[in-house]
DNA sequence: GAATTGTATGCAAGCGTATACACTGACATT
DNA sequence: AATGTCAGTGTATACGCTTGCATACAATTC
């Protein structure tokens, strides 16, 4: 009893003594129907409580209006910003995030598999690269990838990064500025384009100067004590560097805990330390550490704009976007002289 | 030209010499067919790349398997690593998440209607709490909501939080023990429950035991620059607590700030502080900050299990689960005498 | 060997919407 | 007055799948 049936275009057309072709168009946006119909029809449906059925719709327009998001990486507050900003920009548009973390269980791949199944009109994956294989068949179904936060090598997508090479510059310029010359540059995994591209500019800027600026590159460095175990190791084997550049806010942090609290060294002075990402408590004065900034609203725009492109217009050329970003500076590099 | 029709089943059951029926019998789990066949058509779905069209699967069974997830606070880390949470704990239960963050525009009864829109299977909503009417009208179509983060007040819903109670005593009992006795309360918006049970058991417990303790309750408290301020102002006012607990991590950090920097007042002999949320870097030396844990695997577990239970089970009575933490001592709390 | 069971498959009717096409009638055109 | 135009509506079908029912055929029983 009290067996709830679903309301269907076809009750409110009954209330409203049109035929259901009328109420669905009533609910497009450019249905022909006159207004003095589209009124009785929509208050037929409020009467009723009816909502259009927006699966029902996708499968007769072929056209999900989802877009599948991956997230790859939660530990990172400008990410999950980002992701944020892509269920507001999305919603705009008209379309319906439908999120995946990659976890223990299931690659990459798995994931964007079930986005397909999901009829998806587009795919982001965020801070991780999908296999050749899926992207091959996304391509071949006309569904586009945008990749945010790596770099999509030699697949048919889009990809959204900072401009590794202008960051590079933009911080070694700074720290020589300042009088550093011993780099030590930590990053974590060797495989990621964006900062390979980071700490290449990084060198080649220090060698053009020509100031004698030496550079040690330790990899697998990543996280709070990652790098506070790092800056520690390097000076008790003679190494210590007179600055730092981490590939991360948090590995910034841990260099920082390393020489304030194991080392006693006097930062910015006798080290300075460079973050990546400006997290949001960067600047809380326990830390104050200069970072480079990471554009999320630049980022969220940028592949929400390359993506619908793209849905439009499958055809695109994929894209390689580098954003710009600029050195925040704070308290952990010294003034110049 | 090349132009790409989808394939379906069909396609597939052509290729495999079988009806498009025994195709769909292939891909689900009880459907009677025989190992052979299965076989065959499963071969001839890799063959031609054959995805089952979810929306149409969704359409034709009544069940989308989506669960909508309302997400409204995005700065507060221990509630992303829960979405996270979400993510992976519905994909083992073969649902997906569809995700919508409240902004600026609209409002959280708005999302949820989109979520009906998309005949969402269940609905999880985080940090808010969903108006009457749409809370009614999910009631009628029988899709299951729970609240997380927030008590669902008198709607029928269910809500996973905090035992606000058994947190208030278990942080009164310990800042007692260790001497505490002139306390500021400080918390955002006055109409959270879970901070007012908090808060209320919290004076309770500083009563019963009589030991002549003081609250200083105050409110719209948010945030690391909130904390630094209020605590500023509390002791130029000459109402210097001897204790500060705060509704969030970052609220106490700030506090601890306004202690080191603005005030010098040694933490924790002189001022001890507690937070809420136990955020993955209250441990870092810099802070060291006293917290209250905040279990997000019981809350994702208890929400999933509530939530998948009423999908099954419509009718169950909505509960209001309230989970147990603990204090997580560190350096901003004084050692017991 | 006939009757009974059971298992595997095909057939066809939905699921709720969008839309091509056909139709009506009002209005403008000649 | 006959014709053409076109906005507004209804009819019918398609979207891709699941599933109740009917059917065919193999396996079992007596």
């Amino acid at each position: 009893m009290n067996e709830t049936r679903r309301i269907t275009s076809h009750d409110v057309a009954n209330l409203a003594g049109v035929s259901q072709a009328t109420v669905s168009r009533a609910f497009m946006p450019e249905g022909r129907i006159s207004a003095k119909t589209k009124q009785r029809v929509i208050d037929a449906a409020d009467k009723l409580g009816y909502q259009p059925n927006v699966i029902a719709r996708s499968l007769a327009k072929s056209k999900s209006n989802l877009i599948g998001v991956l997230m790859a990486n939660w530990n990172n507050p400008r990410l999950t910003e980002t992701l944020q900003g892509f269920s507001s920009a999305f919603k705009q548009s008209g379309y319906k995030v439908i999120l995946q973390s990659v976890g223990d269980g299931d690659t990459v791949d798995d994931a964007l598999r079930d986005f397909l199944q999901y009829q998806v009109d587009g795919i982001i994956v965020i801070s991780a690269v999908p296999g050749p294989v899926i992207s091959a068949a996304c391509m071949q179904k006309k569904i586009p990838i945008v990749v945010v936060n790596r770099f999509a090598r030699g697949l048919n997508a889009c990809s959204v990064t900072l401009d590794g090479a202008q960051a590079g510059r933009a911080i070694a310029g700074d720290l020589l500025e300042r009088g550093y010359r011993r780099f030590a540059l930590l990053r974590g995994s060797p495989d990621i384009q964006v900062i390979t591209d980071l700490f290449y500019a990084f060198s080649n800027t220090v060698s053009d100067k020509g100031l004698g600026g030496q550079i040690n590159e330790i990899t697998n460095i990543s996280g709070y004590g990652d790098g506070r175990k790092t800056i520690v190791d390097l000076v008790q084997k003679g190494q210590a560097p007179d600055a730092v550049v981490c590939s991360s806010d948090f590995t910034a942090f841990g260099v920082q805990a390393g020489a304030r609290y194991d080392l006693d060294i006097a930062v910015p002075e006798d080290l300075g330390i460079v973050g990546i990402g400006d997290s949001p408590f960067s600047w809380w004065p326990e830390h104050d550490l200069t970072t480079l900034h990471f554009p999320v609203d630049e980022m969220v725009r940028s592949t929400a704009d390359a993506l619908l492109a793209r849905i439009q217009e499958p055809e695109l050329e994929p894209q390689a976007i580098g954003l710009e970003s600029r050195l925040v500076v704070r308290g952990t590099t010294r003034k110049t002289e």
